[in-house]
DNA sequence: TTTTTTCTCCGCCTTAAGGCTGAGGTCCAA
DNA sequence: TTGGACCTCAGCCTTAAGGCGGAGAAAAAA
């Protein structure tokens, strides 16, 4: 009998996971080799177990999807081993699926794909064949040619002054804030306008907050 | 052999499906009667198949597990019937718990909970014992605690206004979109301002993001 | 070492913002 | 019918905001 690929689970949610493992494990050519329910134990478990395709959720405690990645692609690496990540998850958000392929991933799938396309891209993947979900490119593309982000020309201290301004801050208690004279608040705020190209604080701050700058608690 | 719990799964994921359909039906006392992958499939599959139990997803394209779960509960009240739907989600959202509470849930269960314990909450709910997950109740709580929103003692039209704060216009750029004079503007403006106790229109805008009163796309 | 960037702060000037008071018109409920 | 909300708009006044130009100091880059 010909080598099985090895596969590797790793989720936080118990069902999922036996939800593939049984679905899988009908396939001649697949073996499970691990479950795992968080990154750190995926991790270790991986370099423990060196499996051939990791099928990986994003969303876990103790160390997510994205760091796994990232760390298990680097510990293969460093030891001269192969392994393909299959990122499988609920949501394409555009802030996770560029993280996550610059992490390392090879394919992305959402978790409503069916079982059988899993599988599928779980031998396409062995072969060398990357898996993205339809939307996943529509939205590489749109990350793509998305002009950056234009805070990012912003220095350190007028991120500060933006982030406050973000808050809803006068300028006054910006100034206490940050332990500076209001001419310099002023200084900062109006380089900030100019540079994001808006007109008043007021824009600044909704700014701050689409791009979620703040942190949101209520 | 006495009568099996009937158990109904609403979810777009197959593989968890799967995994609870796999898990749940080695128990002798409960059967899976239907699985539906979106709320509307999901009504009228349980008026088709009368469960006793529904597992609901709530993130789900077609219906979602909100309304689906209100509509069902409406659905078997009408009849005469009975059911008890367990919502079985992926995240604790404040926005998500108390809708789904109110529109009928009977229980509220992480997808992270253990297969057994899924298990054992169907017995439960069956026996007429609801099962709200730890955090769960830490949100009803907090909810309930809070006090009403205080932009709902704005009337209509300040609402209007704090929409257009919220997308940082100025008077004048709201004058023109309401059609109304800027000083009529400012009125209102202050009006805001003082009913939410807030010291200027920046914070108003923070504030109408905050609560998410302005449509968020980028 | 020189240059550039960044952070700090000044003064001057204009205007948008916001508080306060008053007021006419509509619509609804007591 | 009358009082009360609500929407509309006005005048007056004060101040926070923001633009423009200039400048010193420290740190990083060239």
């Amino acid at each position: 009998m010909e080598k099985k690929i090895k596969v590797m689970l790793v989720d936080d949610h118990e069902m999922v996971r036996m939800g593939l493992g049984a679905y899988i494990s009908t396939d001649e050519a697949i073996e499970i080799v691990g479950e795992a329910s968080n990154g750190r134990e995926g991790l270790e478990m991986a370099i423990e177990r060196k499996p051939d395709i990791i099928l990986m959720d994003l969303v876990m405690e103790e160390m997510n999807g994205i760091e796994a990645t990232k760390a298990i692609t680097e510990a293969f690496q460093e030891r001269g081993w192969e392994v393909k990540i299959i990122v499988l998850t609920s949501f394409i958000e555009e802030d996770k699926v560029m993280p996550a392929l610059e992490a390392g991933a090879f394919s992305y799938l959402l978790k409503t794909t069916k079982a059988e396309d899993i599988v599928r891209a779980i031998k396409k993947a062995y072969e060398g064949e990357s898996v993205l979900e339809g939307k996943v490119s529509q939205v590489m593309l749109k990350s793509s040619r998305k002009k950056a982000e234009k805070h990012e020309i912003l220095t350190e201290r007028e991120l500060e002054v933006l982030l406050e301004l973000g808050r809803g801050k006068t300028n006054k208690e910006i100034s206490e804030t940050l332990f500076i004279g209001i001419k310099t608040v002023k200084t900062h705020v109006s380089n900030i306008l100019s540079k994001l190209e808006l007109e008043d604080r007021t824009k600044a701050a909704v700014y701050a907050n689409k791009h979620h700058l703040v942190d949101d608690e209520k």
